[in-house]
DNA sequence: TTGAAAGCGCTAACAT
DNA sequence: ATGTTAGCGCTTTCAA
């Protein structure tokens, strides 16, 4: 067994020497597309397992200008859903042989982050449940680094924007519930201020509407537990109580739920009908058997790692947006599935 | 305004010809303890504020052997005790000037990420309930890669395991059901072969024994809310059914409950009292209301963060084990929080 | 205190 | 197909 002396990093050199080759030999040896004989390969290889060598990938890097690393910014997890997209991306980053360096957004510090990213120059940057201000969109344009939003659309240049159709599932939930009956409908908002919230409130609207039917009230919990507890109790204190309320997301349906029941004593989904979106496991849960919207997570991240290997060869111009197709679930919270022969719509 | 001309990245030679001093005036800028004039580093300042610049990370690391980059690599994310816990060290990271890349394990390729990561040169490894096999610790060990375990105890040398106190909790938890008048005590656990698992088994048998009771049943629940729903039918469908259930995390607890309640309409916690790990935000949901263990996992996480920054100075061997103590939070699960005036254990 | 020069480990253009 | 040479952008001795 050959043993290495200096104790410490193992180089292109040591492998060269060791080979019998030169440094260029080596590193060929390990570039995909090279020209290199099956014989010296092999010799490289050998070489390379007996000291467990591997590139550098810092060393490339700074001379390809590729370094397979993807600046991911997120929220907090607290969230099953952000967590879970965030599993997922990162899964999808690593099978496209890339490494994610991934930060949580402060909201404040978030321009500083995205900076610390390109510093260490990212081959692109994938925004999760955040934004981008207009200031390091030139920044990330100008270092020629494609950013991808996932899961909020943003109005800025150059940058893809990867979301599920918030407006046809929520227009889905609308027509469900006024298909099974209900007419003092009501929606809960997340965050005001997000697209995701907006759009959902314009698809439910819509879907209201198409079947004549109208928004009887609506309250904001902002896309939390502890604010759909709050936003819950708002709207089933009013003197004329909603018989079916359509959530954001799940978080703040499953707070509704605990809600009508513990506080108001209701029934679901008899006195109230209770939908959400996420399609979260514990959705699933015997307690709450939640109607929700499967986002397709898996589509939405494999989409997003297609657009970087995209941007990063092309360099070019990137589309703008994105639309996954979602799933409505439906669950016992809206009095159960439907007949099985009507069809589901999306693809 | 002064614009940089071949738009692209900016380097030091760009700030250096603006602000009319040398490559080297703008590295020591940019370096914290270095002999730079008043003068010289306001003129880098202004002139690299103009530009934009900012050091390239790789191309410093590549003299300086420090990448401020450590690698993580964690498990799925769907038990939102790992994602909180995730969460939590990338924060923590972040505030101590790093970085986090991060991989989820594959079981089968975790020798092949922490290759990966040992190629981009990280300053640190921190395993979150994952495991090191023995070949990829000589690695680490060679290349002065120090690794840090969290929340998983691992047997191996030049390694620090960061985990809360499993026994000391789930003593009190034991301790906590005899105190409460249950006598057929059962205990479900997590996956079998983890340290946790096993030191919370442990723990919990030795605060019963201590009160002089014994272990009625146990059933194995895989830290899975489908494992926990398998595994509580298993014990309650047992023709002397226990009245008190330890389970291992949360997951399986907020199953149990389901079950008890949906399946053997049993009352809790009248016909049976659960208890839980992780103290996880759905345990204080109204439906739940489930006395659990909080790890605390902010001070795991700056104890795990405090060891990287120490070992990255000192390179010399690192502490073993850090015990962080838990805290037992007592909800109507268990029969609401005792009365004020008894001592809770821990710090 | 500052600048010039060497080199971190690698790849790529050029010769062979 | 292989070796030689010249950098990638930075830090850091070494002189001045």
């Amino acid at each position: 067994m050959t043993e290495q002396s200096g104790s410490g990093r193992i180089t292109a050199n040591d492998v060269a020497r060791l080979a019998g080759v030169s440094r260029s030999a080596v590193s060929r040896a390990f570039t995909p597309g090279a020209y290199v004989s099956r014989d010296t390969r092999a010799k490289v290889e050998r070489a390379a397992d007996l000291l467990g060598y591997r590139p550098d990938m810092l060393a490339r890097s700074l001379t390809t200008s590729r370094t397979f690393l993807v600046g991911v910014i997120t929220t907090h997890l607290d969230n099953p859903f952000y967590a879970t997209l965030l599993q997922r991306l990162i899964e999808e980053i690593q099978r496209a042989g890339m490494a994610a360096v991934t930060f949580i957004a402060d909201e404040t510090s978030n321009d500083e982050r995205i900076s610390q990213l390109l510093s260490y120059r990212v081959d692109a940057l994938v925004l999760t449940n955040t934004s981008l201000s207009s200031k390091m969109s030139v920044r990330c344009a100008r270092g020629d680094t494609p950013v991808i939003a996932i899961n909020r659309y943003l109005e800025v240049d150059n940058i893809v924007s990867v979301t599920c159709d918030n407006e046809l599932a929520s227009a889905a939930i609308g027509k469900l519930f006024v298909k099974k009956g209900r007419r003092r409908i009501a929606y809960m908002a997340g965050e005001p201020d997000t697209s995701s919230s907006r759009d959902r409130e314009r698809g439910f609207r819509a879907g209201l509407s198409e079947l004549g039917a109208t928004l009887h009230s609506s309250a904001v919990g902002n896309y939390s537990h502890d604010g759909g507890v709050r936003a819950a109790r708002e709207l089933l204190s009013s003197s004329v109580r909603p018989d079916a309320i359509f959530c954001a997301n799940d978080l703040m349906a499953l707070a509704t739920v605990d809600v009508a029941r513990k506080d108001f004593g209701l029934d679901v989904p008899g006195d109230l009908m209770v939908a959400g979106f996420d399609n979260s496991d514990a959705a699933a849960w015997a307690t709450y058997r939640l109607t929700s919207v499967d986002q397709n997570i898996p589509g939405m991240v494999r989409s997003a790692v297609e657009e970087i290997e995209a941007a990063v060869v092309e360099r070019g111009r990137m589309r703008r947006r994105v639309l996954i197709p979602p799933t409505l679930v439906e669950r016992e919270s809206t009095g159960g599935p439907k007949s099985i022969d009507e069809p589901k719509y999306g693809s």
